[in-house]
DNA sequence: GGATCTTACTTGCATTCTGCAAGCGAGATT
DNA sequence: AATCTCGCTTGCAGAATGCAAGTAAGATCC
C-alpha cells in the first residue's frame, strides 16, 4: 500500500485518473480546465510519474499532432473499485455535488457500474460515464 | 472525491488509518516506530487533521494519563472498503511482501474480511487483524 | 504562405510543505 | 529525587507547489 500511495498518494494524482475514467477527458488542456485549478508544470509531473508507473499511456491524436491523448492502461483501469469506494465514502460522509440517485446506484449496482466503465473503457467508448452536473465545477466525485 | 483527497490525500494519512485498522496500531509512538519514517511533526499534524475531519479520535489513556490513543471513528472504520481495494490493486499490480494466499483470500471473501474488521473495531477486539510477517518492513498492504 | 491561434509543455520565482535532529514538559518508574 | 517515557514543539535546510509568463511545434485562416 505504502508503494501504491508513492504512485498517487498526492492530492492530484488519483482526481487525474477519475477524470480519464468517468469523465471523458484526454488531453491536456481537458484536465487544466477541469476547474479544481491543478498547475500546468504540477500537472505535468503527474502526467509523467503516471506513465512512469503503467498507469496511463501518451500518444500523439492522428488528426492533429500537437494534441496528446491520454488513455488509462488495465493497471490504470483496475482501480476502478478502488475509486468507486471512494467515491461511495464522500458520498456517504460528506457534502457532496452528486446526486443521492446516482450514488444509491453506485452502492446498490456496483458490480454492474464497475462493468460498464470498463467496458467503455475496453471498446474506447468517448462518452463519459458520468453526466456534467450543475454542482459548483467539480462533478460528483 | 475532491473533498475526501483534501483530507487523506497524502503519503501518510491513509497509512496512519490503516495501521489503526487493521495493526493494532493505537499510540504516537506505535505509529512513529511503524518503520516507514514518519516525521513526527508531520504526524502530529496528520493526526490533528484527521481528528478535525473526525476520522479518528484521541483519548488519554487511563493507566497512564500521558499515553494517548488513537481510535477510529465510524466514518474512519467506513474507510475500510477502499482500503480493501486499494491493497487488492496494490498486490496485483505491484510487488510487496504479502503472501499470495492472503491477497487471493481478500479477494473472494471481500465480504467476511470487511465484516471481520468491523467487528473487531466495534467490539474493540485489541487483536490485529493482519499478522506481521517477514516482508522486510511495512507488511501487507 | 504568412500571420495568428492552439496545444502541451518550460522556466523563474515566491511561498509552502516536508524531513530531520534536537529539545521539552507532564506524567510514570525506580 | 533522579531518570525514563510519551507526545509533542521548535529550528532549519531542502524539496515540492502555485502562479505567471514564455516557447516551440503544429494547425487554421485569410
Amino acid at each position: 500500500m505504502s508503494i501504491s500511495l508513492e504512485i498517487f498518494g498526492d492530492r492530484w494524482s488519483l482526481l487525474v485518473i477519475r477524470d480519464l475514467m468517468v469523465r471523458g477527458y484526454r488531453t491536456f488542456k481537458d484536465f487544466q480546465e477541469a476547474g479544481e485549478g491543478i498547475a500546468s508544470n504540477v500537472l505535468t509531473e503527474r502526467l509523467r510519474r503516471l506513465e512512469a508507473a503503467g498507469i496511463v499511456t501518451r500518444d500523439a491524436a492522428k488528426t492533429d499532432r500537437r494534441r496528446v491523448n491520454y488513455r488509462l492502461t488495465e493497471k490504470g483501469i483496475d482501480l476502478a473499485p478502488m475509486l468507486l469506494e471512494l467515491l461511495i465514502w464522500g458520498a456517504r460522509h460528506e457534502e457532496t455535488a452528486a446526486p443521492c440517485a446516482l450514488i444509491s446506484r453506485m452502492e446498490n449496482e456496483r458490480e454492474q457500474v464497475l462493468a460498464e466503465v470498463r467496458r467503455r473503457w475496453r471498446e474506447n467508448d468517448p462518452e463519459p460515464f458520468l453526466p456534467r452536473f450543475k454542482g459548483k465545477n467539480t462533478g460528483p466525485s
